[in-house]
DNA sequence: GTGAAAGCGCTAACAT
DNA sequence: ATGTTAGCGCTTTCAC
């Protein structure tokens, strides 16, 4: 075999650290694996050997034999505008929604000694990509957020028998696990409170209605506020985006000039919102209570702040990493879902 | 040898695809991988044969002898909260910042087969595991994205001969690759359209001064001015936050009441700079004209919408990217680094 | 408790 | 143009 003493510019090798320490490359192996027992005095050797010779496994090689690659999906899903391939990741990589989900993720993993590969899946090409990257052993499993309702890909992912957990309940009953926010309680959670401080007369605007949470959240709204005593909630709907809350604010304004209450379906809409009711001459909270959803940034930096309704995003995504890993340890674990509760965060706007 | 011609659970390989299409492991490997000339008679069997088999290529298998990951390490760097270890990491994903630079990334190594890895790095125990990441192999090299001047890890990576890229010239001199703004050019712009616009009194809500882009920003904008005849400004020091550009702006306000002009650092000061010129009942633009810089999404929610200067980010992180697998390519190039310059997105503040 | 040896699935000389 | 063969660096039976 290889007589050469030192390849120098080759890193160091279990064989180079077994010869260093006198022993074999499988007791170096089970030291740094904590595996079987060994001996504590060579233990101690080994250890000496592998800083000495500055030692670190290869992850390739131990990824060959373990069938593990240490590394899972972080997948953001949707429909891309096939003109800009880019606009897609574009968007949801700014919404800081999905940084709190990564930085959550993240936070679980860390000490998992488990990494994250970014990836988005908004056509049928990147969706084959994604297959392909877990089909392959790249990764172990998949985090799934999808920004679309109507995303195949959770289904491609489950039939291809992929570990994968899911944010928010797919639209399709599918064999997969999921985290999801009880919207039905969010939705609750304005509604008492838009009560509680007197208003009389309060409208809402909606999410799109083939969204599922949108519907959530305007069913859990209606429904809290028919137990309040009213049966009729005057609705518009908006995009999620801030111009489309300003478009439907000028709507409930229009027909219900009085409206002193107002639940937004998301921050973005409520922030539109608040500048078409400052426009009109409405103060917030004093003439028009607004309340949001999400509790994103736009929520601190609108003036007034906005009260809004909160997803713990952060342990949410980290429930799906533990989901997922579970899952990956014990590949024939029934598919789990948990469901978080929002929280109401009172600021200035109501 | 196994002599079972199903083993049925155990994903297909090489050698799978090679009987069925009745021929050797070498000439499948070379159709895959289009090296050499292949018979094209035998490129359609093979290719058959991999449909048939449903085969994908064990990447880690592959690493161990390319030696190379396919993979490469996306690292936020900075100084973290002992206390809070998530903090940082939060406050860096759901900055809109990051997102671009994930994106303009994400746009360019999509088309070359590599995947980034997500890693954030802001303590001596995460900063050893990005370096344990890299020589273990994991990774082929670094993208890193420092938020703190004095961070360590582009000398730690230097001098573990990582290839490296860095978003921003590092404090101290070191032989790596890096890309920037020209950040003085972007203070200009901002200078000269406050100037053309016929303000006289115009001020600076600067960044923090310990920041190498906000001294650069600052010393372009003072430069400019001088150059357009006004040789002195008064200067407001923020902390790159929408509350301290609040802050910022009241002290401007109450020594230069008569204000006609303000250049803000970043965006954030910008929205804090608007809050309080519309409470002490300053019209922007008409009273006061105010431009931002980072064109972030505050720029747009803002009303009046900001007019601000933009980086490139996206073809920043892109240019990044490139510079990175060109140098993983050649690990003998010359660190190399790439200016960019910034635009000036006119909108409705100035 | 420790070592010897057999592969994991692939690529790349080398031989034909 | 294609097949043969020797590893890449590691974990893991299986002997001892």
């Amino acid at each position: 075999m290889a007589d050469m003493t030192r390849p120098s510019t080759t890193p160091p090798t279990l064989e180079d650290v077994a010869r260093v320490a006198g022993v074999s490359r499988a007791t170096v192996s089970r030291v740094i694996n904590g595996t079987r027992n060994v001996d504590s005095a060579i233990q101690v050797v080994v250890r000496k050997a592998i800083d000495k010779t500055g030692y670190a496994p290869n992850r390739a090689a131990r990824s060959l034999v373990t069938k593990r690659a240490g590394t899972i999906a972080l997948v953001v899903s949707g429909a891309g505008d096939p003109e800009d391939e880019d606009a897609f990741a574009a968007s949801v990589f700014t919404d800081p929604f999905f940084g709190r989900v990564t930085s959550g993720m993240l936070g679980f993993l860390r000490t998992r000694g488990v990494h994250p590969v970014l990836m988005v899946a908004d056509t049928e090409r990147t969706r084959a990509d994604v297959l392909a990257f877990l089909k392959q052993g790249s990764a172990d499993g998949a985090l799934l957020v999808s920004t679309h309702a109507e995303d195949p890909l959770p289904f491609l992912l489950a039939a291809a028998n992929s570990p994968v957990v899911l944010f928010a309940r797919p639209s399709r009953p599918i064999p997969v696990s999921y985290v999801d926010l009880d919207h039905q309680a969010g939705a609750k959670l304005a509604a008492d409170r838009l009560v509680a401080r007197g208003c009389q007369r309060i409208a809402t605007v909606a999410g799109p209605h083939d969204v599922p949470a949108s519907q959530n959240r305007l069913a859990g709204f209606r429904d809290a506020m028919a137990r309040h005593g009213f049966p009729y909630v005057p609705i518009a709907e908006g995009g999620f985006t801030t111009d489309s809350g300003e478009a439907a604010m000028e709507r409930l304004l229009a027909e219900h000039p009085d409206v002193d209450g107002v639940f937004a379906a998301n921050d973005l809409m409520a922030q539109g919102a608040l500048h078409v009711l400052r426009k009109h001459g409405r103060r917030v909270p004093d003439d028009v209570a607004l309340i949001g959803f999400d509790d994103s940034s736009v929520a601190l930096t609108c003036r007034p702040q906005l009260t809004t309704v909160r997803q713990p995003v952060e342990d949410m995504a980290a429930e799906m990493a533990r989901l997922l890993l579970d899952q990956i340890d014990q590949p024939d674990l029934r598919p789990k879902s948990v469901i978080f509760e929002p929280t109401l965060v009172v600021r200035e706007s109501a």
